[in-house]
DNA sequence: ATCGTTGACGTCAACGTTGACGCCAACGTT
DNA sequence: AACGTTGGCGTCAACGTTGACGTCAACGAT
C-alpha cells in the first residue's frame, strides 16, 4: 500500500523532468523517440497512472459526465443509462449518476454536486418543471442535454421523441380498428407544458373526426398499479370505453389487468396502446401494441450533444427530434 | 460565466486569511462566532461552493463511490443501483456508475477509471470471475464491497445472499407439490463457482429424496429469449419434465413461455420457480412463484459495509449473508 | 560568420484546498 | 511577576498536474 507513482516518479526514473512526462502522457510532442521509448517504460514499470484529479483542477476538465434521472426503477430509464455510460466511456469519460425521486429540490442538490466535482457536463431526464436551475447552470458554463423537453438558453441542448405523432399514431391505430370510445391514461407527475404524446392523440381524434368525438382522461402514477387506477377511473366517466392510450407501458399494462379483472377482454372488448415499447411488452399476454421509442438512438444522440457542446459551448444548436413508430401486437 | 468564488475571495471579502475560511466551511472550531457569522454570510453572498476536485486531491477522499455493474438492463440491477445511489447520497457522497457487460477487461478498465478519480470505495456486482483484480485494488488500499461473491482480502468485504437456502426453498416446494422430474436452467454467465442456488437445490433434492432422483440442467443467458432456449434443452434432456428451477424471473418466464408454446399449461403440466421476484413477475399470467431476494436491503448493507471499510480500514469483517424467502404465486 | 528557426527539453507558477506549525494576546495559576 | 495554557487566527507548503515561457544546441540559409 505504498504510494502511487506520480510524474515526478517516473521523472526520476528516466532522467527526465517531469514536464517531459506529461508531454508524452498527452501525446504533446516535443521529444524524441527514445525519451519516449524510455518514459513508456519507466510508466509500465512503475504501474504510473495519470491521477485525474490533480489534472482536472489545473484543466478544468474532470473527463466525467452527469446523469440526472428521475427514477432508476422505471423500466425506460436503465436502458438509457446504459447506453449513456456505454458511448461515455467510449469518449473517455466516466459517468456520475444520481436520481432525483422528481422531487426539485433533490435535483437541486445533485446538480450542485455534479457542479462541485466538476463534470464536464450533464444530461437531465426527466427536467421536472424546474428548468430555471438548468438555465441558471448553463449561464454559469455547464453544457447540459436535456431529453424530453424543450428548454431554450445557452449551454442547453435538447433531445426528444415525436410524442406527438406518437399520440397521432395511437390515434390513428383505435380509430381503424373502429374505436370511437376512446380513454387517455396521463401521468401525474408529468407537468401539463410536457403532455405532448396526449395533446397529439387528442389532436389526431378531432381532425379525423371532428370535435364531437369523446376522449376522457384519467391521471395517474406511471406503473402498473397506477393503471389499473387509471382504468378505474376511464370506466367511472365512460363505461362503454372501447380504447385507451395510456401513458406509458407500465400504464397500459395495469389497464389490461384491471380491464381483465373486470372481466373485458383485450383487444376484442378494449382495445390498449402503450407508449415506450419495453422487454416486457412482447411477453406479456395479449402482447402490448405500443409506441416505439428508440432507447438507444436517445443515449447516442444525448451523448453526442452533449459531446459537441462541451467542445464548442455558447454555439446554439437546434433540438434534435427523433422518429417514433407505432408496433402492432395483439393488444389493439 | 465569470469565475466560481474560492476560499480567497471570501476571505478577502470578509477580511481574514483562507485557512480561516476553510475552518468554517468545514466546522473545524478555532474562531469565533462574529467570525463564522460573517464569513457564512459572504459564502451566501458569493454563492461559494468549495471545490471538490481542489479537496480531493490534498485529502485523498473525493466523496465519490463507484458502482461497478454487469448489465444495467437486467431488471435485478436498477433496484439496487437506485438504492446504492440514495443511501450513498445521503452520506454526502455522488455515485459514479460503469457496467463492464460482465467482461473482464472493461472491469479492468472500469476500476483503474474510478482509481485515477480517487473514489472513497466502490461496490462491485457481480465480481465476474476476475477477483484477483479486484484483491490487488484492495490491497492497493482501495475499499471494495463485493455483491454476490465471496472475496477474501484486505479491504474487502462481502454481501450476499443465502441462495443456497433458495434453492433449497424452491426444491422444497415443488417437492411438496408433488414434482419428481425437474430442470435447472442456469446462466452461462455464471462461472461454477458462484452456483449456489443451484447447488442447493440439487442438494434439497439429494437430501430429500436419495441421489436416484433425476434433475437435468441447461444453460442459457440469464434473459427471457435464454429462458425459452433453456426450456427447449430440458426438454430434449427430460421430455416428461414437470418442475424448472430458474436461474432468475426473466428466464422463469422465458421457460413459461416455452412452455405454453408447446402446449403444457403452468402450473398444471409444469411448476417453474424463479428467483429475484422483480416487479414483473406479479403482473404476468400465471403470476411467478419466485425466490425473493430484498435489494432495498442488500442496498442497505453494501453501503453500509463500504462506509465501515472506509472508516475503519484494514479491518476483517465476517460477509453479510442476508436471508431470501420463496413468495408462492401461481405458477409453482 | 551571422542569424533565424526548430527540436528537445527544463523551470516556474498556478489550480483551490488543507495539514502542520507558528504567533500573539488574554487569561488563570503559583 | 513569571509562567503555562488557550483561543483565534495567519503563514507556508504541499497535493500532482499542466500552461506559459525560457534555454540551448544543432542546423540551414544568407
Amino acid at each position: 500500500m505504498d504510494r502511487e507513482a506520480t510524474l515526478h516518479d517516473v521523472a526520476g526514473k528516466v532522467g527526465v523532468s517531469p514536464r517531459t512526462v506529461s508531454r508524452v502522457v498527452n501525446d504533446e510532442g516535443g521529444y524524441s523517440p527514445e525519451t519516449r521509448k524510455k518514459v513508456l517504460a519507466a510508466i509500465e514499470e512503475l504501474r504510473y497512472r495519470p491521477n485525474m484529479v490533480a489534472r482536472a483542477l489545473i484543466t478544468k476538465r474532470s473527463g466525467t459526465v452527469g446523469l440526472v434521472g428521475g427514477d432508476m426503477t422505471d423500466p425506460f430509464f436503465p436502458a438509457l443509462a446504459e447506453g449513456i455510460q456505454h458511448r461515455a466511456r467510449e469518449a473517455g469519460q466516466t459517468m456520475f449518476f444520481a436520481s432525483t425521486g422528481s422531487d426539485p429540490d433533490r435535483q437541486a442538490e445533485v446538480l450542485r454536486s455534479f457542479w462541485a466535482r466538476a463534470v464536464d457536463g450533464v444530461i437531465v431526464f426527466p427536467a421536472l418543471d424546474s428548468i430555471d436551475q438548468l438555465t441558471d447552470y448553463g449561464r454559469r458554463g455547464l453544457p447540459i442535454v436535456v431529453v424530453d423537453d424543450l428548454v431554450e438558453a445557452p449551454n442547453v441542448a435538447c433531445v426528444l421523441f415525436d410524442l406527438p405523432e406518437g399520440g397521432r399514431l395511437a390515434a390513428q391505430h383505435l380509430l381503424s380498428a373502429g374505436r370511437r370510445r376512446m380513454g387517455v391514461i396521463s401521468a401525474t407527475v408529468s407537468p401539463p407544458r410536457r403532455r405532448h404524446r396526449e395533446r397529439g392523440f387528442v389532436a389526431a381524434l378531432t381532425e379525423t373526426q371532428g370535435d364531437h368525438l369523446p376522449a376522457v382522461t384519467a391521471e395517474a402514477d406511471p406503473t402498473v398499479r397506477g393503471g389499473e387506477a387509471g382504468f378505474a377511473e376511464l370506466l367511472s366517466l365512460m363505461p362503454d370505453l372501447d380504447g385507451i392510450f395510456a401513458y406509458n407501458d407500465l400504464v397500459a399494462i395495469g389497464a389490461m389487468r384491471a380491464a381483465a379483472a373486470s372481466g373485458r377482454r383485450v383487444p376484442d372488448d378494449i382495445a390498449v396502446v402503450g407508449c415506450d415499447d419495453i422487454e416486457m411488452s412482447t411477453y406479456i399476454t395479449p402482447a402490448l401494441t405500443t409506441i416505439r421509442l428508440d432507447r438507444g438512438r436517445l443515449s447516442n444522440e444525448a451523448v453526442a450533444a452533449l459531446g459537441d457542446l462541451i467542445d464548442a459551448p455558447a454555439q446554439r444548436r437546434p433540438p434534435v427530434v427523433l422518429p417514433v413508430e407505432l408496433v402492432a401486437r395483439e393488444s389493439a
